[in-house]
DNA sequence: TATGAATGAGTTTTCATTCAT
DNA sequence: GATGAATGAAAACTCATTCAT
């Protein structure tokens, strides 16, 4: 602990080794997701992070290390909002809406959304990669299933739909229209968030 | 002096450059898939194709412009089937159940599939790439609107769902179920299956 | 001989050959000036020459015999002009005259001051490509001499003067401003047109 | 621990830099001249410099970089002799007879001779180089310049002369000499210097 | 005779990593 | 602990030349 008379001035040693390695880590981020994972450079890196280049590989065992730690945590921070916003929706419908009215405006430019795409990617030839980032989906896909039953409970959902079932229905489906918005910024949403709640809708 | 029956035993020199040209598309997309768009080298595309490393700029004027002509190709001959399927399917529900059948039985390890995923990240940051591959993806929405139409003329979609928004559901749906497949092999499928039966069946 | 009813529509092989190797050989010349001798390359040439690339390597034993067939046209062809107006002109004040004329026109931007320059350079390895151009220089400086040694009869050269020498002094003064002039385009040359008729002129 | 004698038997890192980097641009000036701009690669000069062929690219942003900035060292190392010779002659006379002795006694064959014909030729199509050199020939001719104006205090040198324009004419001359020597080494050069005595001393 | 596809040697450039200070 | 100069492996690209047709 810090002295307790406030005098802070100079970091520690091994606090400035933390900052340090945070810097890397989110430089390494904004890097991914700008340049693509194949174009990041530690040089870049550590440029954008104002860090001497030697510091990378002072702090990293490498360069692959350095990009793999940045994308575990990538998956996690970028699905902490999504979790949050399901744990918190008072139904499905409110939910979907809500993800509808991001895309609408314009949610896809994102820095995120590319960013998760290239870990994804990546994650196909790295099971590490993608156990952490397959581990947070499914803290995301419980997430909505929890919302499910509620919406059971309260019928808005037929009781005999398979919750989790249903969630992952529901994740895939939002995720799925991302990818095409992403390929076709011009598909039109408003028709596709109007199919959506026919087919949720009339289910009651 | 070419027989007049027709039957060409040597290639002529145009024929061999077409050949040659192709086999190196060919070893290109195969190596996109197997490695990593950013993986891979002219050397292994040369290599894989059987023909000498000068061959490659021979015939592409560097490396992009060959991926990329890959790239386009490649979408349009793996989404091929798909669109063809879709064209001849008797229902929406048929073509869902076939997909998940395939997808059940391995699908997610064609090579086709991680080809796919290279390509979107790519045509993030290629404008013509990201045209060509939403093109494509125009068609297999239409294929899957006319299959939509035919089904609300059966009732089995409901007449007021709007039909291309619907098949844009259907199509995210089923791609963000692939995604997701990706990070999650272990994902459960049958009851993803039976949740969609529940929600598509729901509007009889 | 052609025919003599004049049926000369398609030209025989051999002179289809000679056009060829002209076409080249022009090509290369002008390519010479305008990118320099090693950016020149046998596709350029051919491209420009508007023949089949292949027609480079058959009718020259490859781009270095082309380069230097064509260096040593261009040396006999680019001081052709100059000597005959050596050999023509009434007097030395007049030859020099018109040369400072035609540097103050914009006469340095002439192709074949480049073209020269780099043959020149490329004269300093290649013995064959030296003579031939100290040749026509010959030539040139011989030329030179004559009008001294008639300025001389006629009183407006020293009589006591080296006539082959002051033939040099003359050519060397000239090459030399252009050389100048080509390096430092704001070289003010009427200030030394007006230093040269001093100069020349002291001795009447 | 820097003795604070300040002998310091081991370069620092930075020194080192500072040698390599130097190492490297004399190895390219070296190079130039004796094979020619066009010919030398990376590879020689890094070979030639005894350092690891990585170390140009480090140093220097390309090739193109390291060779322009050592032809904008060469120009100012080439000239700095001639200057100082020019500055400290005691008349125009004195220096021209220098120069032609310099001539007769092989100095055509110095490096830097072919050096600079090199760089002339490349400042032809690159106008940072051109005007570089452009600069130091003014100095060159600024020398030359004030050489005249003393000569014409003396009487040696007419006084209605342009003293610029003399000096350009002086330095143009004996510039275009070397340029003929270069092509012919057969030429006559005690000839010439007699010409050229003829000429300035008619004056008188 | 003439073509242009094919070849492979050689060059520049990039960059992760290492290591002396 | 920290730095940044240095290294060398690997990549793309260029292009003169060759050769089958």
């Amino acid at each position: 602990m810090d002295k307790p008379d406030g005098q802070a001035e100079r970091p520690t040693s091994a606090e400035q080794g933390v900052a340090t390695r945070k810097a890397i880590v989110d430089a390494a981020l904004a890097l991914i997701g700008e340049v693509g994972w194949g174009q990041v450079t530690t040089r870049a890196i550590a440029s954008r992070a104002g860090v001497p280049h030697g510091a990378v590989g002072y702090h990293f065992n490498g360069k692959a290390e350095l990009l793999r730690e940045a994308a575990t945590a990538a998956t996690t921070q970028a699905l902490a909002e999504p979790i949050t916003l399901a744990r918190h929706a008072g139904s499905l419908a409110e939910l979907v809406e809500g993800t509808f009215a991001w895309y609408s405006g314009g949610g896809i430019s994102d820095p995120s959304v590319a960013l998760l795409l290239e870990v994804t990617r990546e994650a196909v030839r790295d099971d590490a990669l993608r156990e952490s980032f397959a581990s947070v989906l499914r803290d995301y896909r419980a997430a909505l299933t929890d919302l499910v039953r509620a919406d059971q409970e309260r019928g808005a959902v037929p009781p005999d739909a398979d919750s989790a079932g249903t969630a992952t229905v529901v994740a895939a489906l939002m995720d799925g229209l991302l990818l095409h918005l992403i390929l076709d910024p011009h598909l039109d949403i408003q028709a596709t968030a109007s199919a959506v709640r026919t087919l949720l809708g009339g289910n009651r």
